[in-house]
DNA sequence: TGCAGGTTAGTAAATACTAACTAACTTTGC
DNA sequence: GCAAAGTTAGTTAGTATTTACTAACCTGCA
């Protein structure tokens, strides 16, 4: 478990990483934001790696946690879709620091531990929505002519865009609103009943 | 134009970044790279910023290039962007050194001109993308339930995650292979005729 | 009284960049 | 034709700043 100024460190690293990218995540800076003083820091994490790992544990809890919601809800593939992804960018909105960390993978290129943790992360979340659309495949309400893996990976690589689009124009566009379309673009797509 | 060094110095750096991340691009390892010392680097660049926008400046040009060979090139939206995204993958499994830049904008977070930059050139290939689909559905072989924003969205966000994921694995599948398949899920999904 | 969580002062290494100099060329003026 | 003058592209040595991290000390509180 976290103590509560372990928490906070990690949130301001959060802040700091979507601020000014990775190269602007130094102690100086968390020691700043919180008031406290560089090595005080060190009194709650032993290097600035176990810091990183902190921030990629919150992430593998959150992408757990989605996985096995998506589990017990039960409803047609596309509503899953919209129901997941209209959270995510629900979280996005409300803290855009995540974006920089979620959805960047070359931040943590230098260190194998963090790439690893990474990787896994992402396969999670792959695994998440292939399932959601096998089951969906199954269930005939979602289309069967493209496998689950191209499916899964082209819904995850258009929110992704979106989201990253949204980051780099300095979140300058409402993303609920242009993910709400979006997300109707591939409900659109991914549905049996689909060319009208 | 560029003397033989400047594009030495580039390709090196491109070779740097894709190795180890923004990080490890220093002065002293695109030198050592070169086998010159430091300080000549900077008869060949005023600075490090001068680098990546050079770097940028490729990229720009290739976008360019692309667009205008997608504008006399003349066949259906679905081959169209068959030859685009294969020849793009050629490239990128060819020189894996460009993924990193090409697809890479918080690389790029700290400095407005070079963030600017990236942006101008995503805008361009997106763009490149709306046209054809846009020539596609007035042509009635492409969808037209789905706005041509959100399929561009769709076709660039899929192939963008493909190929950081070949990166992220440390290019552990065969890129030209996958994304054939890819780029086939994408046909069947963007074209009139889907359902069969 | 012990210890959790702070402090100040520091270190070694790295980083972008500069100063001063040089060897090898090209250009120019007579 | 050829030497003086200038340019190009390199060198070694060094600077100021930043970085992650450490040593040693302090302080309030259970």
């Amino acid at each position: 478990m976290q103590t509560e100024r372990q928490t906070q460190i990690v949130e301001m690293a959060l802040e700091i990483i979507s601020e000014k990218g990775i190269q602007g995540l130094t102690i100086k800076n968390i020691s700043k934001k919180i008031g406290i003083s560089e090595p005080a820091i060190y009194r709650h994490f032993k290097s600035k790696t176990a810091i990183l790992l902190a921030i990629l544990d919150t992430f593998q809890d959150m992408a757990e946690l989605l996985s096995s919601m998506m589990e017990t809800y039960k409803d047609t593939a596309v509503s899953k879709i919209n129901f997941m992804f209209s959270k995510m960018l629900d979280i996005f909105s409300d803290s855009p620091a995540l974006v920089s960390i979620m959805f960047s993978e070359e931040i943590f290129k230098n260190e194998e531990q963090l790439k690893t943790k990474t990787l896994k992360i992402q396969n999670l979340h792959q695994a998440t929505v292939e399932q959601i659309i096998a089951t969906g495949q199954a269930e005939k309400n979602t289309r069967t002519d493209v496998d689950k893996k191209n499916l899964a990976l082209i819904i995850m690589g258009a929110i992704r865009l979106l989201v990253k689009r949204w980051e780099l124009g300095n979140y300058n566009f409402d993303l609920r609103k242009e993910g709400k379309d979006l997300i109707n673009a591939l409900k659109t797509i991914i549905s049996t009943e689909s060319n009208t």
